[in-house]
DNA sequence: AGTGTGTAATTGCATATGCAAATAACCGAT
DNA sequence: ATCGGTTATTTGCATATGCAATTACACACT
């Protein structure tokens, strides 16, 4: 467990005085200053730093734990957790997860790569400015040897480290940036659209055959990460999620 | 605001005393024993019942109103909240403000009704007993006079008091439903087919077009209350979510 | 080296207390 | 009746205190 510089935790002064101890130690954690596994101050040494009681720092603390952004144990103290890898419904999920889920073989091609500015007319769909350097990958995933899914992504270079060294054979793209990135917003859309030429004969159906497409894009503190389109090959594939009125159960 | 009868918060003595409050309360509150507006007690009568501390009531009351069950304002109290009407992202949603939010003008036909016993196929589909009496309809959205998505639903009679005498012309089931039923569970799943020919033509679009298909099913207390299948026409229409790794944003 | 065993660090929970903030309800003067 | 100010109720927040539960770590003993 890293050592943490305790002074990095400073109040706003807005606010009831837990929140703000709670703001405080959550925006270390997502801005990454105090990535998975560093240490958090025990409630002692917060509480004497900050000049609160230990239960106003508790209440904070505990709080962020509900939230899971960090995990207590007594004696061990409190460390930031990693961020969930697969969220519940229709986000960040890994492909090979999924598909080993399903209790199939999985692999991957990558079928194409190009490094520099993206094309004017896939910076436009992925909502990039021509002049960002990027990685352009299209990359196809099987089940049991038969097209799973077509992924076709675009990495935003200088949000990522590494990149120009990593060929993506041995893990996919989405898998590796989960390691490699951080992030902080992702938006995504769901459609149902045909298959084009190129992308039929890839996943081996009839053109015009319903898919189901994912669109995802994602940031760190508003620059962009990665976007990424998911083709999905006919009503064999659904997404599903279960939920109570109050939030996911 | 309704009176609430104070000794209907019971402790069941396992776990933290803090829980076993939040716990009784949440309760009281899903299984629809405090409908939504009633006045829960103030903290000092749950104090004298119950035999906590203010604080440990107050411990409890504090993370019910942040998961959304209770409403609290001091002075006036604190009240059951009403559940959501939509939820972020794919869920229980009303058709009607779907539309409008598109600033198009709303309209819908019950094309078909039918209560009685389901028929053996459509038990099948929407997971229900062929015994269980039901109310089959068909209804079509339109939005700014175009077919904007075909509904089909199946409502479990058992489940719904005053279903008989509702025709839904003036509210769609969906709304109604949400008004006259309690749920605690949904399930749902997405996935791409094509129009079928009879779909096709209450579309008005190609047979074999995609359609985005959402089908949810919800149940209140592991008794179901509704299953409804919902046939979106072609790519113009997309589900967006917003998220963070941390949960929604 | 291995094996208990005790100790201390750390979080978890509950209580009592006091004050602040919001505001519904009341009351009195016009 | 209407207005305006006062009061009382209820929640919100912070503190201090004490004890319980967990367990990493040091240390003694084989």
């Amino acid at each position: 467990m890293t050592e943490t510089r305790l002074d990095a935790v400073k109040l706003d002064g807005t606010g009831p005085v837990y929140d703000q101890i709670r703001r405080a130690i959550r925006d270390l954690v997502v801005s990454g200053e105090w990535p998975p596994g560093t240490g958090v101050p025990p409630e002692h040494a917060l509480m004497e730093q900050l000049g609160a009681s230990r239960m106003t720092v508790h209440r904070a603390l505990v709080q962020l734990a509900r939230e899971g952004l960090i995990i207590r144990r007594r004696r061990s103290g409190t460390v930031v957790a990693s961020p969930p890898a697969s969220h519940a419904m229709l986000d960040i999920l890994s492909i090979p997860e999924e598909v080993e889920q399903l209790g199939q073989a999985y692999a991957h091609d990558v079928l194409s790569r190009s490094d520099g500015r993206p094309a004017p007319e896939v910076a436009e769909r992925f909502g990039l400015k021509r002049s960002d350097k990027v990685t352009h990958l299209v990359v196809l995933h099987r089940a049991g040897g038969k097209p799973h899914v077509l992924e076709e992504r675009v990495i935003h270079a200088a949000s990522v480290a590494g990149l120009a060294e990593e060929d993506f054979a041995q893990t996919p793209p989405g898998d590796w940036l989960l390691k490699h990135s951080l992030w902080s917003q992702a938006e995504h859309a769901i459609s149902a659209v045909g298959a084009q030429g190129d992308e039929a004969v890839l996943l081996e159906i009839a053109v015009g055959e319903p898919c189901l497409l994912v669109e995802r894009r994602t940031w760190n503190q508003d620059r962009p990460v990665t976007a990424v389109r998911l083709l999905y090959p006919g009503p064999r594939h659904r997404f599903v999620g279960r939920f109570g009125p109050y939030g996911q159960v």
